[in-house]
DNA sequence: CTCTTGACTGAGG
DNA sequence: GCCTCAGCCAAGA
């Protein structure tokens, strides 16, 4: 196994952790800012082993706003159902005012 | 080792 | 704005 993919992997788990509170991000935001912007869908990857841990998966969704990994969630809605726990308008899958919650890391980390 | 799959994205029509 | 294609890279069969 290549440190550097641990590492990888590593990097964002501890960035998950940092999203703010009723904030979401994109796969590749956080690809971007770890060097491999190429390499978004090892984030989404790299979230499916972030059950059993303290990663809020559900602040994580694709470019589009859209909950693309709900299906990795337990219930049917339940990423949803968290995500307007936090004051995030969801409807139909899919982030409303995507642009007022979008939090980039490169950016504000 | 090869082939498929996937929580993605950007470019082109 | 939507649809399609290609590039990306790791894991499992």
């Amino acid at each position: 196994m290549k440190p550097e993919t641990l590492n990888f992997f590593d990097k964002v788990y501890q960035v998950a952790k940092k999203i703010p509170f009723g904030r979401v991000t994109s796969y590749g935001a956080i690809a971007k800012y770890l060097g491999a912007a190429k390499s978004a869908r090892m984030v989404g990857y790299a979230m499916n082993g972030s059950h059993g841990k303290d990663i809020p998966a559900h602040r994580v969704v694709n470019r589009k706003g859209l909950l693309t990994g709900k299906h990795h969630f337990d219930g049917t809605n339940l990423m949803q159902q968290l995500l307007e726990s936090e004051g995030i308008q969801v409807i139909e899958n899919q982030i409303q005012d995507l642009e007022t919650v979008y939090w980039d890391p490169s950016v504000e980390l």
